[in-house]
Parts: C-alpha cells; structure tokens; sequence
DNA sequence: CAAGTAGTACGAGAGAATTCGTACCAGTGG
DNA sequence: CCACTGGTACGAATTCTCTCGTACTACTTG
C-alpha cells in the first residue's frame, strides 16, 4: 500500500477540539531519526505488529498500550514501547494515569518515503 | 607486493561468460524472506553500508568481501555476509576461491517495494 | 610442491536485548 | 480514605549478537 493511500484511508483524526494535548514524551527530532535505529525497533515481531496496528486500526486518536491485546507483563509492554519511542516511530503522551501511542506519520513519511507502507504490508509469521 | 598481486588487486573480473556461474549459496527462497529478518539484518551499520555500497557502486557485478575495504578480521566479515546472506539481502556465489555477493535487487523490489531506496538514501552516523 | 589468497568453522568473551517478577506511583471513582 | 486502573523503575536471568583469535580448507600462482 502506497503512502497516499495510507493518507487517505487511515490518517489519524486531530485531537478533539479543546481538549488538552499533553506534550510528548521525550523522543528523537525528525532530522535525528536514525535508519539503523528504526530497523533495529521493527526486527521484533512484536513491535513491527503493534505499529502496523496502529497505522491500520487507528480509528480515534491514539491508543494506551493496553488497546493492542498483548498477552505479556506490563513491564514488558513498557520496555517495548519505550523502544518504539526511543527508534522515532511512535510519540507517546501521557493522559492522566495512561500513556497513548500513535505513529509518528508525517515525520516518518518525511524522513523515510516508503517505509510505512511497508509495515502496513507486514504480516506475522505463520 | 609481487606483479600478480598487483593485478589482482586492480583487476576487476569480467562477469563470467554463461554457463559459468556458479549456483548460489543456500538462501531463502523470495517468498520466504521475511521483513522483521530483512531489518534486523540491516540494524547494522556495516551491513546496511556494505548493502548500500553494493547498491550504488556494483549495478553490472559482484564482489568480493574484501573489495568493501571494511577494516575488520576476516571471521568478522564472514559473520555479517552470512547474516546479510540469510535474512535474503545478498546472494552469494563461490567463485574458485573467493565469494562473491550481489544484492537480489528483483527479489527485493517485488517483495518490498521501497525498500532498496531506503537504504541506498542512508548514510552513516557522522 | 610451496607460498599466497580468500575464505570457513569453532569457540570464547563482552555487551546488548528480551523477558518478567516485584515493588511502586499517579489518577479516578466509589 | 480505599481500591482499582494503567502504567513506571529496577534488577535478575536468559538469550542473542557482535567481535575476534585461532586453526583450517580450497584454489591459484610461481
């Protein structure tokens, strides 16, 4: 799937009018996002899938970890999406007691044409 | 360094005429590759640049290991060749004594489009 | 045959990732 | 206040990866 047809199938609505965004979580610049540190995040199943699920079910505007149905400890959970926001793919918020992800779209699109739609494209391993 | 050193070192082989190329080392079928084994393998520095150097500067050949001019001992390298090699990046054929590599551009292109615009655009960390 | 070249395989040490238990903390709603 | 939810931080065990030395093999050249 295309870039643009991400764009227009599955853009992300903006945050609802009035409501108080948080500020992200600490997280790489556009322009200090690193190749190597995104494949690195995206090697892990896991990860890759949680990613692709949020560019493909991101029907509101972001998502608390605990959305994706991942059947691990939360200690676990914590260590893989402060990986994804550490690489650059996702920016997390705080929301009062939980934490939403989103991907960082229009930066990755930015920095690295193509790449999304090849997440958007992955599929698990039988 | 004696004359037939000489040539060798600055000899470039001309791609071998038919029938004599040898079949590839064993490497995973197109279908097979998988996308989390392509970014784990190119989350290295050194492979994505040998990737990116085969790219951009061996279109018509393919080359030795040490044609990368990569300054680390000879186990390391063939560590990350057959890294490269088995997540389906680089095919590898053995010619006399020497292993040449090519990166599987069709492969690559039908299977994740984008992808080797990806990594010809990257460059290393300064 | 001997020397040189281009690799491999094995294995060990160091360091990084992964997994997860435990304890803990901040809001939210009785 | 108390319990519950949705997380964090820390640390330990395990596993994986990277690096590299050493010894070895295969081929080519003189």
């Amino acid at each position: 799937m295309s870039d643009a047809a991400l764009d227009r199938e599955f853009r992300i609505p903006p945050p609802p009018p009035g409501a108080e965004v948080p500020e992200p979580l600490p997280e790489p610049g556009r322009d200090e996002i690193r190749l190597e540190a995104v494949m690195a995040a995206l090697s892990d199943p896991l990860r890759i899938g949680v990613v692709r699920k949020l560019l493909l079910e991101s029907v509101d505007f972001d998502h608390t970890c605990t959305w994706f149905g991942l059947e691990r400890p939360k200690s676990s959970l914590t260590h893989h999406f402060r990986t994804l926001r550490e690489a650059g793919l996702v920016r997390q918020r705080q929301y009062g007691p939980s934490r939403r992800n989103q991907v960082r779209i229009a930066d990755l699109k930015a920095r690295f044409p193509g790449l999304l739609a090849l997440i958007a494209d992955w599929t698990p391993a039988e």
